[in-house]
Formats: structure tokens, C-alpha cells, sequence
DNA sequence: TTGTGTTTTATTGCCTCC
DNA sequence: GGAGGCAATAAAACACAA
């Protein structure tokens, strides 16, 4: 139901005599009632503090009755003291299509719709500053749970990298392990064959690490080996300025080699190249935008 | 009907701008 | 220094469950 109060109420005061005022407001109210399903004006009243009717005949109907209510008793009001009066639909749904006009207030404006609104400037100024303290607030609340939505999404991003991190960490463990047991017994091996004299097996041992450096490039666990527990003893770490590692062959004597960005042992998309084994990247890593 | 939580209107005090 | 904005708050009005 959409009823224009304003035209109603202009409508009403335009009888200035009180019988034919009166009159109008009985006609109107009948028709009103009867198109809400009501019978008489007396079935309205009974009905009248039902929660459900009320929701039913919405709220600018009974603005509309309050509004009459406090024209009636205008005068009493202005005598007695004067209570906190809660503003009519019409004159929210002006200052509403005001704010969205503009949220802020000219001297002017303020003047025109009290004027217009029959309220004191100072209430117009009160309205658009709570408005304003409204909006803000609703603001604050639309902000907030779009910033926890983006949070929450990262975090679980965060942790499903966590998990491959992991599974990739005890995957390369489970390599390493079996690649020392791969080296020990082909060690085994070598010393079980014919002795030879320290210098000639010093030639041998070396000549079959080139050699196997050679046919077999580093597997993928090998990459990973530290020095400290390499089964490589002629394998050495070199550390990246960005923490990636690498080894390299220093067999012959030890020393640092400087691998350029493009290496071919690794793919920069690789992602084992960035992390060492056995740290996880912290949470700031994910937000510095690499 | 009543207690309680929410919304709306209004006030106060402080700050900034002209 | 006055006007106006804002944050914090009070208090009345309102909504609603029990």
C-alpha cells in the first residue's frame, strides 16, 4: 500500500472549518480502512495492538495517524514539557533524498528545509550529523568484513601451501635417505674389490666421481644435501644472495662458484628454488608480492 | 505486560577553519 | 572568536521475545 500522506494531509488542511474538517478526516479515514480490510473505522481500533495488523499497515499509515494525532494535540504539547519527538516518514524520506543529494549542509539549504519540513534548523543540522555518523559507521562495517574475507582467503591460501610445503619437505627427506643408503653400499663395493695402493685408489675414487658427475647430473635430492650431512663428499653448497642454494663440484680443490640467475640446474618457477628444505616461508613472504 | 536490546534524536565538549 | 563538524554519550522511542 502507497499512500501519498503528504497529499492527504494538504488535502484535510485546505477545509479550514472544523465540522468539514472533521467530516474529510472520518471520510478518509473510512476509505483508508476499508481498503486495508477493515470494515469500520471501531474493527481498526480493536484490532489496533495487534503486532501483526501493524506490520500489515506499515509504517507510513501509522505516521500518518500519529501525525494527525499530534496535529490534535499540538497545542497541548507546546504548553507541557517539551518531550524528544521522533521525526514523521515524510519528513525522513525529505531529509533522506536530501543527504543523498549531498551529506553536507549549507546555511542556506538547512534554512529552506525547516522551512519546508516545519522544523527547526538546528534539528535539520542534528539530522544530517547523526545521518552522516550513520553512513560512516555502515561503512566501517562494509570495510571490515571485506577485509576479513580477503584475510580469510589468504590464510587459507597460506596454510594449503603449508601442507604441499610439507609434503614435498618429507618426500625429499624419504630421497635423501635412500640415496645415502645407495652410496653407502656402492662404497662397500669399491672396498671389497682389489686393494690398491692410496694413491692410484685417491685417482680411482676421484676419476669415477667425475665420471659420475658427468653421465648422471645431480638428482633432485642432491640438490638438497647440506654439507654438513652430504653423502657428496666432494659436493659443496653455494649460497644465493636470496638464500637459494646450489651445489657445485669442487672436487678438485673447494671453492665458491657464482651461478648466474639462469642457471640450468634450475627453473626460476621452480618453487624448490626458493625455499630451503627445511623452512617454511613466514607469512610476511606471502605479502611482499612475490 | 515487561524486560532488554536497538534505533533515533539531542546534547556536550573538543577541534579545525575562516 | 564564531560557525560548523565530529566523537562520545544520554535519553526517549521503538521492537520484540518470553
Amino acid at each position: 500500500m502507497d499512500l501519498d500522506v503528504e497529499l492527504i494531509k494538504q488535502s484535510m488542511k485546505r477545509f479550514s472549518s472544523s465540522d468539514s474538517f472533521d467530516a474529510l478526516i472520518t471520510v478518509y479515514k473510512s476509505a483508508v480502512f476499508l481498503f486495508m480490510g477493515y470494515e469500520t473505522f471501531d474493527h481498526f481500533h480493536e484490532d489496533k495492538t495487534s503486532t501483526k495488523r501493524k506490520q500489515i499497515y506499515g509504517r507510513e499509515f501509522q505516521a500518518m495517524m500519529d501525525c494527525l494525532e499530534e496535529e490534535d494535540c499540538r497545542e497541548e504539547a507546546s504548553q507541557a514539557t517539551e518531550k524528544k519527538r521522533r521525526l514523521t516518514v515524510v519528513q525522513v524520506k525529505a531529509l533522506e533524498k536530501n543527504f543523498e543529494v549531498d551529506n553536507k549542509l549549507e546555511p542556506d539549504r538547512k534554512v529552506k528545509l525547516a522551512e519546508e519540513l516545519g522544523l527547526q534548523p538546528r534539528q535539520i543540522a542534528v539530522w544530517f550529523q547523526n545521518r552522516r555518523a550513520r553512513l560512516k559507521s555502515k561503512e566501517l562495517e562494509r570495510d571490515y568484513g571485506l577485509l576479513k574475507a580477503n584475510y580469510d582467503a589468504l590464510r587459507l591460501d597460506y596454510n594449503n601451501l603449508q601442507q604441499e610445503n610439507e609434503a614435498l619437505t618429507a618426500e625429499l627427506r624419504e630421497l635423501k635417505a635412500k640415496l645415502c643408503q645407495e652410496n653407502e653400499e656402492t662404497s662397500h663395493a669399491v672396498e671389497a674389490e682389489a686393494p690398491v695402493s692410496e694413491q692410484s685408489k685417491n685417482h680411482v675414487s676421484s676419476e669415477n666421481a667425475n665420471a659420475q658427475l658427468l653421465t648422471s647430473p645431480p638428482s633432485f635430492s642432491s640438490l638438497f644435501t647440506g654439507s654438513s650431512s652430504s653423502s657428496h663428499p666432494s659436493m659443496n653448497w653455494v649460497q644465493f644472495s636470496d638464500s637459494r642454494t646450489i651445489l657445485s663440484n669442487v672436487y678438485q680443490q673447494p671453492q665458491l662458484v657464482k651461478v648466474e640467475e639462469q642457471s640450468l640446474l634450475f627453473n626460476p618457477e621452480d618453487p624448490c628454488n626458493i625455499f630451503s628444505v627445511d623452512q617454511a616461508p613466514t607469512l610476511q613472504w606471502y605479502f611482499t608480492g612475490h
